[in-house]
DNA sequence: TTAAAAATATGATATTTGTCATGTATTAGT
DNA sequence: ACTAATACATGACAAATATCATATTTTTAA
């Protein structure tokens, strides 16, 4: 297991304020992970102990709905940091974490990053930086979600995914997802993602193969009402 | 102008984490500043110099769609503090706010608030935690937008202004805001936020007299599917 | 490899929500 | 108190989305 003052991860998150010194303690206690695909990390109303630096793979963060249907709040990856805010609220989680593929993750101890939120001012800041982002991009998804069409916001989905994890070498995303998870990241049934994606083949805008995806007609996408 | 010392409002934000001396400091730069209902405090896009701690009256604060819309993402009464994001991001602010009936407030410039943000770590810590409240605020509205119906989002908000912000002597909401308002919080369109506090109405659910409304029958407006 | 399970696809239909039109009631400013 | 202006109300219809049923494909695991 590498060490965290030599780890490239941590330049991703709010981790590399810590000085060296500090990233030594850190590293001296915190455990390494590995979920396989589907694995639950944790889940609402668990009581996170600490904080998951994210290696490797993706996972979903979702909220059960009073309905009793998932969604999907956020997608974490390299270099995310997970239970943020159950380190500075006491609360229990309020979010479960499913690995969306195999990850690979770092766990610290809540009581080893309290001492450096407290002596460390530049730490605290960058968390505290964070957070204030996490909270604007929280502002935007659910003006996306309350103002814009199924369609819209599938499109933007799958830009938005082919923007921030890329492609392989076919051109296919790197991250595939089945239609469920796409259904809950938009908000929708079922039903309505595979229709909708169905369509966006037909007019050429994606290709599919099984659940693997690939955008065609970029443009076009955006430009989708 | 009273002063920050002896100010109750503090008591329900972070200030409340600041030590008498640093207090008297904030006081003595504050501003107080008088709001009409309807007229804009910030706008979406302008550069915020510090933050706003509202001493009395409500605003909410809305973001622009894409689609031309406004969608109200938050409600803030006595106590809150708008422009905290702002203080720790340098960026432009995201958000409008908007005084829905006449206020008052008071404003603290950043350079003031810097100062205790790096020196007093238990208002940082406080900061921090707000803002992590904020948060999981932010995941259950997105939740509710996504995955519940209008009618009963409808119903949540009459219930969370009428738990948040009361009612007055003949017990009606305290905070009075128009349709168009309420379809904005809702997120739909400005009709339908019409048609469904009429249908309330017809089925004894809520009074309305103006644009003023009363919930008749708790019970029923929370099972509303 | 192959059968079972899970996921995807699609039609038919119901329900919800949006849009446009138009009339009525309230509110705000003189 | 009066009259614009604004907000509210409601009908008629269109569009978007959900639901249920069922077939097909893909994936999983023995």
């Amino acid at each position: 297991m590498s060490k965290c003052e030599s780890c490239i991860v941590k330049e991703f998150n709010s981790l590399k304020s810590l000085t060296r010194d500090e990233l030594m303690r850190v590293s001296a206690c915190k455990t390494g992970k590995v979920y396989k695909k589907g694995q639950i990390i944790f889940e609402e109303g668990d009581t996170l102990n600490g904080v998951y630096c994210v290696k490797d793979g993706v996972c979903k963060l979702t909220k059960l709905s009073e309905n009793g249907k998932d969604q999907v709040v956020k997608l974490v990856v390299k270099g995310g940091l997970l239970g943020k805010r159950s380190l500075v609220s006491n609360q229990v989680t309020n979010l479960s974490a499913v690995a969306l593929n195999d990850m690979e993750m770092c766990f610290i101890p809540k009581s080893e990053i309290m001492k450096d939120l407290s002596r460390n001012a530049d730490f605290t800041m960058d968390v505290l930086k964070k957070m204030a982002d996490d909270l604007k991009d929280s502002d935007n998804s659910l003006v996306n979600m309350a103002q814009k069409s199924v369609k819209r916001r599938m499109a933007e989905i799958l830009i938005y995914i082919h923007d921030s994890f890329g492609v392989d070498e076919t051109g296919y995303l790197n991250i595939i997802i089945s239609r469920e998870d796409y259904a809950s990241i938009v908000g929708t049934a079922t039903e309505s993602a595979i229709r909708i994606l169905s369509q966006f083949k037909k007019e050429g805008l994606i290709l599919t193969s099984g659940k693997r995806i690939k955008i065609e007609d970029h443009r076009s996408l955006k430009l989708i009402e």
